[in-house]
DNA sequence: AGTCTGTCTCAAGACGGG
DNA sequence: CTATCTTGAGACAGACT
DNA sequence: CCTGTCC
């Protein structure tokens, strides 16, 4: 995940963007984090056996695997205990997309691994429950797990519609959270102001911080065409033009301004193009199609035509297989087609009377970062409270089976770092630091209900009718 | 020369006792 | 009691412009 | 710092 060589081109172009600082420089802070990114994290981190190749993970006496909470449990406290405030964001998800190849990959991808995995697991009875374990990402029970341990820790957390990256890069956008904390480079596709690497690891070295301002300057692009640029290296969401390589992408867009006219100006030479990358248009009667229509490509030879699941994939997307209300559809086939617009407007007809445009990947994929589905965070407020010292200790202790020294060690550092912020607070009490101080409808653990709503049971089609 | 692709390898969390 | 087996980033060779 | 252990 993420886009392919990013950071190394960053440290290349525009250096100067990257900057490292201690850790204590992130004192009193609030950052968000991926929440769902770090489970997965854990649970493939978090394993014994000898050298790194065994499968077997920590788990209590029932067998349920207790890999992330372990990890979750000790990175928090380690946050805290080093006076930043997380905000733990989770993916809403799925990455559910109208547009035809994407879906399609998408489901291909959890087809194949949850066929895999079945397939494997139909030899053993037993490891059918790993199999529900890792369904896509992290699975729900992981994320319900983590969900309880951090509202027991008094850490905030909510639920992202749909990916979490996206989420949190809003809240840093407006201010509600200082940075966000990943490792995952996606998300300063979604401009986030602040993006801080090597927050996970051990306190002496130092946590590198991306400006997103100085890198755009550095390599002096406009957002838009950062996006583009992310687009063209390769991303989750597309696949990439064979031949491009980060170096490349960099100087197409820096030449070409957008997409549309670094297609227009490779399209002839030796790039080939995958088909997905080209506006197609579906045509009812073969004859109309306009000379000007297709932007001069390279006739593709293998491509298209051969595709004998191609009138499907049309299909395929319109009918889209999950919760899908129309007016979301429409929603985002209409913002896709807006952004094509914004970037291209002189780019000849979009769209021929009667006929349907079948958007490129790369349009949707654009349309994906510029306006992904978030809750307005406007209206999210985070609040860190006091521990449930005897709810923490009911749920690892007695639960779980974690050893109570430890468990109590971490509460008494929970306590410990709660103190120094409340210290904290007395002490910036005359600065203004425009957190909503009196409004008092602070919510206390649940931002996520207002997030929850709208997701309900979408995983399974559900509904019978 | 510079750039991209493919193949390979490795390591991935955090803690505390020695 | 035993076999278990992912993802991505870095190093390097080789092809291509 | 290295290594085993956490559950």
């Amino acid at each position: 995940m993420g886009i392919k060589g990013l950071t190394k081109l960053i440290a290349d172009e525009a250096p100067e963007a990257i900057k490292e600082h201690k850790v204590e420089h992130y004192n009193g802070r609030t950052v968000a984090v991926d929440a769902s990114m770090a489970i997965y994290q854990f649970l493939i981190a978090i394993r014994h056996g000898s050298g790194g190749a065994a499968a077997s993970q920590l788990t209590n006496e029932a067998g349920e695997v207790t890999s992330h909470i372990q990890g979750l449990f000790n990175r928090t406290i380690r946050m805290l205990a080093s006076g930043i405030k997380p905000v733990f964001v989770f993916d809403g998800k799925p990455p559910t997309l109208k547009g035809g190849e994407l879906d399609k990959r998408r489901e291909k991808r959890e087809k194949a691994e949850s066929e895999l995995k079945k397939a494997q697991e139909e030899a053993n009875v037993e490891e059918q429950d790993r199999q529900s374990k890792r369904l896509v990402r992290a699975g729900k029970k992981e994320s319900a797990d983590c969900k309880k341990l951090l509202e027991l820790m008094g850490v905030p957390w909510l639920e992202a519609p749909c990916e979490a990256e996206a989420q949190c890069a809003a809240l840093a956008k407006i201010g509600k959270v200082y940075a966000v904390a990943t490792e995952d480079t996606d998300t300063l596709t979604f401009a986030t102001p602040r993006l801080l690497r090597n927050m996970t690891s051990a306190g002496d070295n130092p946590i590198k911080e991306i400006d997103y301002k100085k890198m755009l300057e550095g390599l002096g692009l406009t957002h838009a065409q950062f996006i583009d640029l992310c687009i063209l290296m390769g991303c989750d969401y597309t696949s990439n033009i064979r031949g491009i390589g980060p170096k490349s992408a960099l100087t197409l867009i820096k030449k070409y301004g957008d997409i549309e006219h670094v297609l227009e100006n490779i399209s002839k030479g030796k790039y080939q193009v995958p088909p997905e990358w080209l506006p197609r248009i579906k045509v009812r009667k073969p004859s109309s199609l306009p000379p000007s229509a297709p932007p001069s490509v390279s006739p593709v030879e293998e491509g298209d035509k051969a595709m004998p699941g191609d009138e499907n994939a049309c299909k395929t997307a319109e009918v889209d297989s999950k919760a899908g209300m129309e007016g979301e559809k429409e929603e985002g086939i209409k913002a896709a087609a807006i952004v094509a617009r914004e970037v291209a407007p002189d780019e000849p007809a979009k769209s021929v009377e009667g006929e349907v445009m079948e958007m490129p990947a790369y349009v949707m994929a654009r349309a994906l970062f510029v306006q992904p589905e978030i809750h307005d965070p406007a209206e999210l407020n985070f609040k860190w409270v006091e521990p449930n010292e005897a709810g923490l200790e009911a749920f690892l202790i007695d639960s779980l089976g974690f050893n109570p020294d430890r468990v109590k060690s971490g509460i008494a550092k929970l306590k410990a770092s709660r103190g120094a912020m409340q210290q904290k607070r007395l002490d910036s009490f005359f600065k203004p630091s425009g957190s909503s101080s009196t409004s008092s409808t602070t919510l206390k653990r649940k931002e996520a209900p207002a997030a929850a709503k709208g997701k309900g049971k979408a995983k399974f089609g559900g509904k019978k009718k």
